[in-house]
Formats: structure tokens, sequence, C-alpha cells
DNA sequence: ACAATATTATGAAACGTTACATGAAACTAA
DNA sequence: TTAGTTTCATGTAACGTTTCATAATATTGT
């Protein structure tokens, strides 16, 4: 007598269409296989509501269709959007996801690393800071946003572009006197090609520029003490700001409000990343928007790709400006250059 | 002769140690061993970089130590703090997760429940809409926030306990006229008990209130309106506002700086959830905080409870009142609540 | 109608574990 | 010294698949 609780298996299905243990497999695999042997497989199957169990499959496949992902944290913005769209990706190909969150912490990152090479996953993805992580050679393994040398390939939006196109995009609305603020020392490279970019745009355009870089410890204080000293008879000097992060941006509008700016009208403001926190009802920010959904099928692509010759060491994906409130918008921007060419 | 490219087996530590394979799963699994056996097991471990399948140990034991997690995204900073700290919990537990995005799609959830039983998850934990979703009777389930039946437990914020305390808060800081601020229809019964309890601590107050349900096509526009018509002379008639979400809550806050009235000054506001979307730099609103660490750490508490009768039906967690900026501060209070009486 | 060939179902072996029945060795007691 | 007992390593079976060599059947040509 066959115990009531445990699920069927290959052979219970066997015995009941009365055909041998492969035929079922095959079946079950969508390999050819005589049509009367077909139906009758597949009536047991409903008859018994079989469902296959991945992990004996993956036992004998030598893989375990999972992959790792490691990502600072699900909380900020843009990490969890990497996640959704990477999640949804992997979905897509039957493959399942080992969630890390590392805070930060080099020494957490390698731990995991670790743990998702013990539970044999068949490769990680990893946007990482940790600058001398050590990988198996045969773990597939795709990097996010910072280059780990040429034999892993990196995922990045172009940032340099991104830096260049918020330049622009201000020299077209009329700005003629910008600041550019990031927090944070310079241990990440992805950040300063966004500088990099927005200068080289301020160069070309003639644009006069501003950088400032606040600490990480009390960034808060540091810039509205910097927006402060920007304001002279209640007017400040800037006329349009680039942030390195939307989450800088949203905390900047929300000191400018505070210092009775008014955005976009008094100074314009774009961020970088693209997030919409809150969906639809998103409290909004003019960006430079990282194309999160095609990096992260870029990712899953590159990592699954069989051929190893066939990955580049460098993937960077065309970053696009969205307008959110924070800027003048088109109408007025045609108003503001035939003001200008008044004037 | 061995192939070189596949992880070593219990196998192969047992030829290297010269031990029984028996001997090497015991030492693995920390069961008594004879010493001598335990070093040359552990020896040959080290030498082979031998680490456990534990796709095999599932397959034998006929777990999967993987757990299904659905929620609606990961990108709504509610749900992605959910995740985040559900997913510590699990990996505390050496368990898996498999996370699930439903886009609040009914269908796309009971096909994820599928999905998940097809994978031989050990349990799931869902933040579920759809109301007449069937789940396996020997698959455990927990569900957040929403009541599924007397079989499956539940756990929640104590949502009716903190809208009496936002009432309180608002009553305490001075306020006089509030409104109650809601997106939605009333499908979903716990934002519906926020109101129930902000009402009954309104009532046994008296505090004059007004409640706001908005429609969920453009609730953006109409709580706009709705604002603007409660607002004479340039002055707003309510004093205070209690929105059922933070999201809502940052909305309305973006809107009160667009119609020039001052927060805290000139009305106090207060969310629910108490997410810090950004971390540290957040951009912030007072609120009532859901204890969302606590909240995680229960679900897979019950979730993985083995005595199936300990599992009570709703486990509702107590919230806390948290400053955010966006109502007067303690100091303040005072001051406002002399002026009150002065006047 | 029969042999030769093409087609296709069969079932045992293997994937890496764990558990259990078996048997060998070491110890105790007379 | 020997029988009885305890201790503990051993090795096989089983978990649910897939694969592949084998066997059974159907097809073709003469």
């Amino acid at each position: 007598m066959k115990k009531e609780t445990s699920a069927p298996t290959m052979k219970d299905v066997a015995r009941e269409a009365g055909v041998a243990l492969g035929t079922v497999s095959k079946v079950v695999n969508g390999l050819p296989v005589g049509d009367s042997y077909k139906v009758r497989v597949e009536d047991a199957i409903r008859k018994l509501n079989y469902q296959v169990n991945s992990y004996a499959q993956g036992l004998k496949a030598n893989k375990t269709y999972t992959i790792a992902l490691l990502v600072p944290n699900t909380i900020d913005p843009f990490y969890s959007s990497l996640v959704y769209y990477i999640n949804i990706e992997l979905l897509k190909r039957r493959y399942r996801m080992l969630l890390c969150t590392t805070d930060y912490n080099p020494q957490l990152e390698q731990e995991y690393i670790m743990m998702a090479q013990n539970n044999k996953v068949d490769g990680i993805i990893g946007l990482t800071y940790n600058p001398d992580l050590t990988v198996e050679e045969n773990t597939p393994f795709v990097a996010i946003d910072r280059s780990m040398g040429p034999k892993i390939p990196c995922v990045a939006c172009d940032n340099f572009a991104g830096g260049q196109l918020a330049a622009e995009k201000l020299a077209a609305l009329g700005c003629k006197n910008v600041a550019f603020l990031r927090i944070g020392s310079a241990l990440v490279n992805e950040p300063n090609k966004r500088k990099a970019g927005f200068e080289n745009g301020c160069l070309s355009l003639g644009l006069s520029y501003e950088c400032k870089i606040l600490s990480d410890d009390d960034p808060y204080e540091e810039f509205e003490r910097f927006l402060s000293e920007h304001i002279h008879n209640g007017k400040i000097s800037f006329d349009g700001i680039f942030c390195v992060t939307d989450r800088l941006a949203y905390q900047v509008l929300n000191t400018l409000h505070k210092l009775h700016q008014r955005v976009p009208e008094d100074v314009q403001l774009i961020g970088f990343d693209g997030i919409r926190a809150f969906g639809s009802l998103d409290y909004r920010c003019s960006t430079i928007v990282q194309p999160v959904p095609e990096m992260a099928e870029m990712c899953v692509d590159l990592l699954l790709r069989e051929n190893m010759m066939m990955k580049p060491p460098l993937v960077c994906l065309p970053v696009t400006y969205a307008y959110g409130g924070t800027t003048l918008e088109a109408t007025y921007r045609t108003e503001e250059s035939h003001a200008h060419r008044q004037s």
C-alpha cells in the first residue's frame, strides 16, 4: 500500500498508465513518444496530479537552476528594482534566485559567495564593493556597475553619457551656473564617471559649474549648509543642480523647499537612476534613467550564455532623460529659449 | 581517473580518508564518530575542499529548504523591506527564498502558488489580494496583512491601534480639525482598520474629522483638488492630516508645498508604514511605524513551527509613532500647548 | 512469408546524499 | 581463555529523476 501523504512520482504515473518509467520521463520532457502512450501518460499525470521534482532533476543534471544575486540591500529603490527585474527574468527561464543582501559589508560579500557555491548555484550576479573578492573559476559570475577584471563581464549603464546628458539638458533649459552634488568617498568608480561626463558636458557647452562632494558622515547637514552659503538675498546662485542619485536629489529638493527656493522656477534639478520609488504615485524628480529592465535582462543573458568566449568584459547600456517636474517643461523651454534670444 | 571538472562528493572524501561513506556522512552532520576517523575525514574534506550538495540532501529528506514569498512587487518600500527582513530570517535558519512578485494580479498569485508547489517548497508566505486562493492542504502557509480563514495564520500589525495612535498624537500636538486620506476600493480590510481606529480616536478625543477616500484611477489629481477646496484665503482648514500610507503622505506633502502650505507649521502630517525608503538620507515624514523586522521573524517562525496546533489564526504586532519632521516636535509641542492655553 | 532493417518502449544504472541492518572489533565478566 | 555484551564502522538501499544499452515491435523489400 502506498503512503497517502507523499507526492506522486514518475513511478506512480508509470504504474497508473501501464508504461515504463522512461516513457513517462519522455512525455514530461516533450520528447517523441507514440501517440497512444502519450495520451495514457498524460491522463495518468492529470489523474494523480503529478508534478516533477525539480530537485531530483537538478541532482541528475548536476544543475540547481538557481543563481545567487548579491546586492547591498533590497530597500534602496535602485537595488530593489534590480532585484525585481532580475527575478522576473530568471523565472522566465525557469531559474530560481538565491537572494543575498550584504549591507555593503565586504566580508559578508565573500561569505555569501562561498555560501552560494556551497549551495551549488549555477551562477552569481553581484553588485558588490569588496575590491578583492575571490570567486571559484568554474562558477559563472556577472558584475553590475563595477569592473572586476577581464574574465568577469560587467553590466553598467553609460554613466559618462548620463552626466553629459544632464549637462546638455540643463544647458538646453537655459541654465548658466550649475552645480554637481555627490556623497561619499571615491571608492566606487561609477559615480566618478557621472561627474566626469557632467564636467565634460559643462566645459564643451560653456556652463560654469561647481562640484561639491559631501562626506559620508552627516551629508544631510552638510549640503544644507552648502546650499545656504550659495543663497544671497533670498536668491540661490545656481540655476541648475545635478545630483549623483535620485536619493540625493529628493533630499536636495526637500532642503530647497525649506530654504524657500522654488523648483524648477528658481533652480532646476536633475537626479540619476530614474527609480519610481512609489510607482505611479511617485514623489517625482527629473532624472537620468538607468535602463534597469534591460540591465537585468543583460545580466541574466550573459550569465547563462553557454559560450564562454562570447562574454564581453563590459556591456554599457544607454541612459535616457525623463521629465519629473523639477525642470522646466518642453513648452516652457521654448519660451525660455525665446526669452534668452531676445535678451 | 576522476574528472577534473566536477566537484568532489562524499565518495571521494571517503576514498581519500580511507573510510566508509556513512562515516563521512556522520562527520558532516556532526554525529558521533571515533576520534581518529573524525580527524582523517576532516583532513580529507579540507584537502579536497569538499562541500555538501544540499539538493541531494533535500532529495533524500524530501525537503527543499526553500520557502516561497509572494508579494506584489519588490519596489514599493514596504514590500521590499519585508523581503529584506524575511530573507535574512530565512538565511539564518539555512532556508532559501523563492521570490514571486505578483503585481497585484490575482491569477498570477494563484499561478505562483502552484509553481511553488511544483518546486516542492517547504512552505509559502503570502501577501496576496486574491480573495479565493486555493493552497494545498499539506503546504504550510502564512498570510501577511490579510486573514484567510481559521486554518491559515495571519501576521499583521495592529492597524486599529495605529489609527488610534495617529489621532492621539495629532490631538496631543494641538490639532482640532483633522482629515483622513486613503486611496482605493475597500477590498483590503487592513486600511479600513486604520480608518476605524482613527475615527474611534477622534471621537473619544473630541476632534472634528473628515474622511476622503480617493479613486484608484487618478488619485494624484483628485487629492490635489480635494486639498485646494479646503484652502480659503491661502489658509488650509485642517491642522492635521493622517494618510493611510507613507507613500500617500509623501505625495500629500509635495502637494501641500505646491499649494504654499507650511508643514508642520500650518498643517501637521502623519503617515503609516514607517519605511525609510532611502535609508538615513530618507525624505522623511512623521509616521506610524509597522514593526517590519518583528513581522518578518514572526512569519518565518509560524511557518516553520512543527506543531500545527500552535498556530494562532492572527498575530497582531504593536505599532509605534516616529517623528519625521512633518509634525511639531516635543519642544515645539510644549510651546504650542502653552499658546493654546493662553488663547 | 521470411529475413533484414528501422523504430520505439523498456528498465537498470547513476546522480549525491541519509538511514539502517549487518558484522567486526573491543571490552567485560566469569 | 572464552562466552557475552557493547560499541561503532561498514556498505547497501532508497530518494526521484535522466540516460542509454537492450529488447521488442513494426516496417520494408524480396
